[in-house]
DNA sequence: TGCCTACGCCTTTTT
DNA sequence: GGCGTAGGCA
C-alpha cells in the first residue's frame, strides 16, 4: 500500500493507527512489525503514539518486541547480530562524518594523495552517496566518467576507496552507507538469513518514503519480499533529500514495482488557513515531476499572507522580532517559528531577537555530539570499549597534548602494518620493544596503562567511573583550565556523563551515540522560545506563525541547486513548500535588498518562487516605497541590484502580479 | 614537537 | 566573517 499523504493531513496519525489496529485486531504481534523511519524523533514519536493507543505505558515491556527506528537503527540492530558472517566482530564501531573524515585524511596522508579537487571532504562525500546508490569500490566503474573531471582520477579515486574499506574493516568500523549496504552483502552471501527476517517480519511500514535512497529501497523491498506487505506513506512534494541520495523515483515508480499496490491520498489537510494552503499548492503546481494531488480544507482563508521587503539583513531580523512581539504578546514564543535555507542565516536573526528580549532556540544548530569535549570522550570510551578502534586511537593518542606526534605515530603505524594488530596492540608491542625512546616512550606507555585501567574500572565499577578516570588522568580537564569556554565544556561533559550513567551498558550508550546526533534537544522542546530551523530540520513540524525568511534568489533558491539544473531548482521549489506548509494561522515572507555574504555587500533579486504565488493570498508589508522593487524612488540602488544571474541586458525587474 | 601567523576556502541542506 | 591548515621558526 502507498499512502500519498499531501502536507498536514495527518500522515503519522495514518501510521501509527495502522500499527495499533495491526495489533488490537490479532491480525500481527508486536516482533512481526518492522517500522522504519528517518530521525530517531520521529521513530521516538511513533512508538510513543503506538503504546498510548494500545494504553500500554513504555515499561511495560512491549516496547521493546517492537522494531521502530531509523533505516539505520535497524541495520546495526541486524549486523550487530550477524555481522560476524562478513567479518565483523558484534561491537563494530559506527563512524560519522568527522571520523570519515579523519581517516579519509590519514589515508591520504599515507599514500600521498594529494589533489586538488579531490580533497578528503571530496572523497568522503562522493563515497557516501555512492554508498547510498549501492555503489561499492567494484562496482565504481558505473559511475559516470564525468564525475572524475580528469580521466586518470578514477583510478585512484577507486584505490582510496578500496583503502578506505579496508581501513573500516581494520578497525571493525562501519560508517553509515556501510549500516544498510552490509546487510544487502550479508543477504546476497547467506540467503538463509535474510529468509530468517523476511519470516519474522510479516508487516512493513516506511514513513517519510519519498527520502528513501536506492539501497534503502532495496533493503526494504527484500525484507518484503516474502509477505508483500509492504506500507510506505510519503509525500514526493516533500522529498527534500536528494542530496543525500534520495530517490523521488522510489515514489513516482512504486507501482511499477509493486503492480498491485493499493494507492490511497490523503488531500484534506487540517493544518493550515486556506490562503495559506492556496499558496503552498500554486506554488509546487510549478514543479513538473510530480504526481497529482490537490490539497483543500475546510479551514477559512484566514489572513493574508504578509510580504515584508527589508532594506538589509539587520532590518529582516528587527522587522521579524518586533511582529512576534506582537504576537505573542503574553511571551508565549513557541507559537512561532523563523525557517531559513542555510543554517548560517541563522546568526542575523538570533541577534534580532536577542536585541529585543525574545527567547528563542536554534534547531539543528550545532550539535551536541559534534563538539570537540565530547567527540574526544567518546574517542576514550569507544577505545576502552574496543581496543580495535584506530579511528578513535588516532583521535586521542595526543589529546590532550603529550608529545606524540608524526614521528611516533609512523612508527606505531609500522607495527600495527607488520603484525598486523590494532594500534593500541602495537603501542604496547613497541614502548616493550623500546622500539621508541624519549618523552614519546613515557606518553604512550602511560596511555596504554590509562586505557588498561579504565577498562578495569569499567567492569568492576561503572563505564562512568571509567569515563572519569580518563578525563582526570590522562589530564585532559587539567588541559581545559584557562580555557575560554572551560566552564561550557565541563558542562558538556557532565551532561554526557548523565546519559552514559543512564544507559544499560557501555555498548547501548555507544550505540545510542553513534546514531541519535540530537540527544541534546530529545526532551521536550523548551517552552516559550521561539525556534530557529533550517527548513530540512522543519519536515513535520508545525506552528501558528511561520516565517520564512532570506526569499531571495541563490538563498531560495540556492545558487548551488539551480546550477544542478531543473531538478535541483524542484528541490528548492518543494523547499519552499515544506516551509509554506508548516505555518497554521501566520506566514511571512520576507527577503531583504541587500546581504552581507563573506564580508562583501550583495544584493539579492528577490526570489523567483514569490512571483508564483497568487497574487491576491499576499499582502504587502512595506516600506512602502518599495512595494514594486525595481521602481523609481527605491532608495538609490541600481534598479535590479546586483543581478546575481549574469547578463548585462536590461535590468530584471520583479513586481508582484 | 608545538606555537605562531598568514592565507585560503568556504557555506546548502544531515541520518 | 570564521575556521582549518600549511609553513616557518624556536
Amino acid at each position: 500500500m502507498m499512502v500519498l499523504a499531501g502536507a498536514g493531513s495527518g500522515k503519522t496519525r495514518v501510521l501509527t493507527r495502522r500499527l495499533a489496529y495491526l495489533i488490537l485486531s490479532g491480525a500481527a504481534s508486536p516482533e512481526t512489525i518492522l517500522a522504519v523511519t528517518f530521525t530517531n524523533k520521529a521513530a521516538r514519536e511513533m512508538r510513543e503514539r503506538v503504546l498510548e493507543l494500545l494504553g500500554l505505558d513504555a515499561p511495560s515491556g512491549v516496547a521493546h518486541r517492537f522494531w521502530i527506528g531509523t533505516f539505520h537503527g535497524m541495520g546495526a540492530r541486524m549486523l550487530r547480530q550477524q555481522g560476524k558472517y562478513l567479518g565483523y566482530d558484534p561491537d563494530f564501531t559506527i563512524l560519522d562524518t568527522a571520523d570519515q573524515e579523519r581517516l579519509a585524511k590519514r589515508i591520504c596522508d599515507e599514500s600521498s594523495f594529494d589533489h586538488k579537487y579531490w580533497t578528503p571532504k571530496r572523497l568522503i562525500n562522493h563515497i557516501s552517496r555512492w554508498k547510498d546508490d549501492g555503489i561499492t569500490p567494484d562496482r565504481l566503474d558505473e559511475v559516470n566518467e564525468r564525475e572524475f573531471l580528469n580521466p586518470g582520477d578514477k583510478t585512484r579515486v577507486h584505490s582510496f576507496y578500496q583503502s578506505y574499506q579496508e581501513s573500516l574493516m581494520r578497525a571493525n568500523a562501519m560508517d553509515f552507507g556501510d549500516l544498510l549496504l552490509n546487510c544487502l552483502e550479508l543477504w546476497r552471501r547467506h540467503p538463509d538469513l535474510l529468509a530468517h527476517w523476511q519470516h519474522r517480519f510479516g508487516h512493513l511500514l516506511v514513513d517519510e518514503y519519498q527520502d528513501t535512497n536506492a539501497v534503502q529501497y532495496r533493503w526494504a523491498a527484500q525484507l518484503a519480499d516474502l509477505h508483500k506487505n509492504l506500507c510506505v506513506v510519503g509525500d514526493d512534494d516533500q522529498s527534500i533529500y536528494s542530496w543525500r541520495g534520495a530517490r523521488l523515483d522510489n515514489i513516482l515508480h512504486f507501482k511499477d514495482d509493486f503492480p498491485d499496490v493499493t494507492v490511497i491520498r490523503l488531500e484534506q489537510n487540517y493544518r493550515s488557513t486556506g490562503n495559506i494552503l492556496r499558496a503552498a499548492s500554486e506554488l509546487i503546481k510549478h514543479n513538473q515531476g510530480r504526481m497529482e494531488k490537490s490539497l483543500w480544507t475546510e479551514d477559512d482563508d484566514g489572513r493574508k499572507i504578509d510580504l515584508f521587503t527589508a532594506e538589509s539583513s539587520e532590518d529582516e531580523a528587527r522587522f521579524v522580532a518586533s511582529e512576534i512581539g506582537a504576537l505573542c504578546p503574553l511571551g508565549d514564543f513557541s507559537r512561532a517559528a523563523v525557517l531559513v535555507r542555510a543554517s548560517r542565516q541563522t546568526r542575523a536573526i538570533e541577534e534580532g531577537l536577542m536585541r529585543q528580549g525574545i527567547p528563542y532556540q536554534v534547531v539543528g544548530g550545532l550539535r551536541f555530539m559534534d563538539r570537540a569535549e565530547i567527540r574526544d570522550a567518546l574517542a576514550y570510551l569507544r577505545l576502552v570499549h574496543s581496543a580495535r578502534d584506530d579511528v578513535a586511537f588516532e583521535r586521542v593518542v595526543n589529546v590532550p597534548k603529550r608529545g606524540v606526534g608524526q614521528v611516533a605515530m609512523a612508527k606505531i603505524r609500522a607495527v600495527a602494518m607488520q603484525e598486523s594488530v590494532p594500534l593500541l596492540e602495537a603501542t604496547r608491542r613497541l614502548v616493550a620493544a623500546g622500539g621508541i625512546s624519549g618523552k614519546a616512550k613515557t606518553a604512550l606507555k602511560d596511555f596504554v596503562m590509562l586505557i588498561d585501567e579504565a577498562r578495569q574500572i569499567c567492569q568492576l565499577e561503572s563505564p562512568a567511573m571509567a569515563l572519569a578516570h580518563l578525563l582526570d588522568r590522562s589530564g585532559y580537564v587539567a588541559s581545559l583550565d584557562g580555557h575560554e569556554k572551560r566552564d561550557e565544556k565541563m558542562d558538556n561533559l557532565a551532561e554526557l556523563r548523565g546519559v552514559l550513567v543512564r544507559s544499560e551498558s557501555l555498548t547501548m550508550f555507544l550505540e545510542e551515540t553513534a546514531l541519535v546526533t540530537d540527544m541534546h534537544e530529545s526532551g521536550e522542546p523548551s517552552p516559550n522560545r521561539v525556534v530557529i530551523s533550517t527548513l530540512h530540520a522543519a519536515k513535520g513540524l508545525e506552528f501558528p506563525y511561520v516565517f520564512l525568511v532570506g526569499m531571495e534568489e541563490e538563498t531560495l533558491p540556492h545558487s548551488l541547486a539551480v546550477n544542478e539544473g531543473a531538478e535541483g531548482l524542484e528541490e528548492e521549489r518543494r523547499l519552499a513548500y515544506v516551509g509554506i506548509t508548516r505555518a497554521r494561522e501566520r506566514l511571512y515572507l520576507t527577503h531583504a535588498r541587500k546581504r552581507w555574504m563573506y564580508s562583501e555587500p550583495t544584493f539579492p533579486m528577490p526570489s523567483r518562487f514569490l512571483r508564483e504565488l497568487p497574487a491576491e493570498v499576499l499582502e504587502d508589508r512595506g516600506p512602502k516605497f518599495s512595494v514594486k522593487f525595481g521602481a523609481s524612488g527605491s532608495i538609490g540602488l541600481p534598479s535590479g541590484g546586483s543581478r546575481p544571474f549574469g547578463g548585462g541586458g536590461g535590468s530584471p525587474r520583479f513586481r508582484l502580479r
